[in-house]
DNA sequence: GCGGGTGTTTGATCTTGGTCAAGTTGCCGG
DNA sequence: CCGGCAACTTGACCAAGATCAAACACCCGC
């Protein structure tokens, strides 16, 4: 067996989807499964087209992008290691409402449909696994749709800020975060321009709920921030 | 078998979800299978309590809120028959992320949790079907997340209207939709306010795009407002 | 150390859509 | 026919957030 091929059994027992998984099975997916790299804004998939396989990080960072007919853009979800996206367009026969675009140099999985199509029929174990992933996508989309519905911007960072604390880090009252991308795609994940988001974080640093040093911010009081969420 | 359990069976067999599937499976998930009635107004789950089974709308209008700590809420989906819905919190151990009302008397089937997981794994054509079905749920989530984060309220007037009209009638150039529920729960479901919502009808109708008599909305012209839509 | 590009902040102004309040309309039961 | 209530419309005003423009900061290669 080739070092490659090494490597894809590898990553994809290391995912939560696959992993654990009936060997017969695994090694069946990682068939045709190939590794691909992606260099920083190349574009992965492209909206329209329709869905070849699964595309799983196992390095870096994605960035997924809805398109408006004018030029614009908005991030509407950032991913990165262990997460897949695009499986939508290959449950369905619709092509990908989504591009796709690498953030930083990038190393993901792609497990072709028909593999993934029938290792499915025949694996119980992975049927049920693909549900609850798809179950947690809608969780995702869900909260993102809530947010927007019904969330003021200071809301939503705040919110953001608050999902991005790590969780051994609960105890203590004053944590510091690490903002995993540059701030602009952030705010566009937070359906704010560049400047909104800059005057908000400027706005709770005013409060003393936290404090900026470029990408890292740093929360005085997690239970005041969190009540500052609530107004 | 009592007149219940035929309905019952012929309820489910008349759902996409459930149509020509295995008799046995059918058979073991209409056992505990109920028919449920609500009047209108009457809440079928709420936030936060855990999924006890699935919902298939079977006659009448759901609407799916979203509610804001202060005691704002939203229709985030209006759901009619052959619809289901509550399914993430059956496949994930979250609870609940919406609560569900019935607009007006409203009857629908409830599939116990227990039967419908058990059914999954031995049959893979349900599971597959579950997957297709929780796949289109979040192409749904995924569109109205673009409309929100990229659409002005007049796009996404447009672009419901559009949504709605009747698929056999697209030849002609004038049709007529009927909404399907009050304006109010429309303006919501659209992230708008009604008065937001009557203002667009009537700025649509202004330029001669749409005629609006009550619940009824003529399109004057298919092409010219689907062309609408794009500025 | 010095450009130059990218990313971020700040300020002034504008637009969209929300809020509040006051009518209308229309329907249903008496 | 007439309240009375709910849905809808209209108008005046307001606020959150977008846009445009300019300055700043930071990093990296030279």
């Amino acid at each position: 067996m080739c070092a490659a091929a090494v490597q894809v059994l590898q990553a994809l027992s290391a995912s939560s989807l696959f992993a654990g998984l009936d060997p017969a099975a695994l090694g069946r997916l990682a068939g045709n499964t190939e590794l691909r790299d992606f260099s920083g804004g190349a574009v992965i998939c492209r909206e329209g087209q329709p869905g070849t396989g699964l595309h799983l990080v196992t390095r870096g960072q994605v960035k997924l992008l809805l398109q408006a007919g004018n030029g614009h853009e908005k991030v509407f979800d950032l991913i990165g290691p262990g997460a897949c996206f695009g499986e939508p367009s290959l449950y369905t026969d619709q092509p990908h409402q989504i591009t796709a675009a690498a953030i930083v140099d990038t190393q993901l999985l792609h497990v072709p449909r028909a593999d993934l199509l029938s290792t499915l029929q025949e694996t119980p174990e992975l049927a049920l696994r693909v549900i609850k992933g798809l179950a947690s996508k809608i969780y995702r989309r869900t909260h993102d749709l809530k947010s927007y519905m019904l969330m003021s911007g200071t809301q939503r960072v705040i919110c953001y800020l608050l999902h991005e604390v790590p969780l051994e880090q609960e105890g203590p009252a004053e944590v510091a975060v690490t903002l995993p991308v540059r701030k602009g795609l952030i705010a566009s994940r937070l359906n704010l321009t560049q400047e909104h988001f800059s005057r908000i974080l400027h706005e709770l640093a005013v409060t003393a709920l936290i404090k900026v040093e470029g990408q890292r911010v740093h929360i005085r009081d997690l239970s005041r921030l969190r009540a500052a969420a609530m107004t």
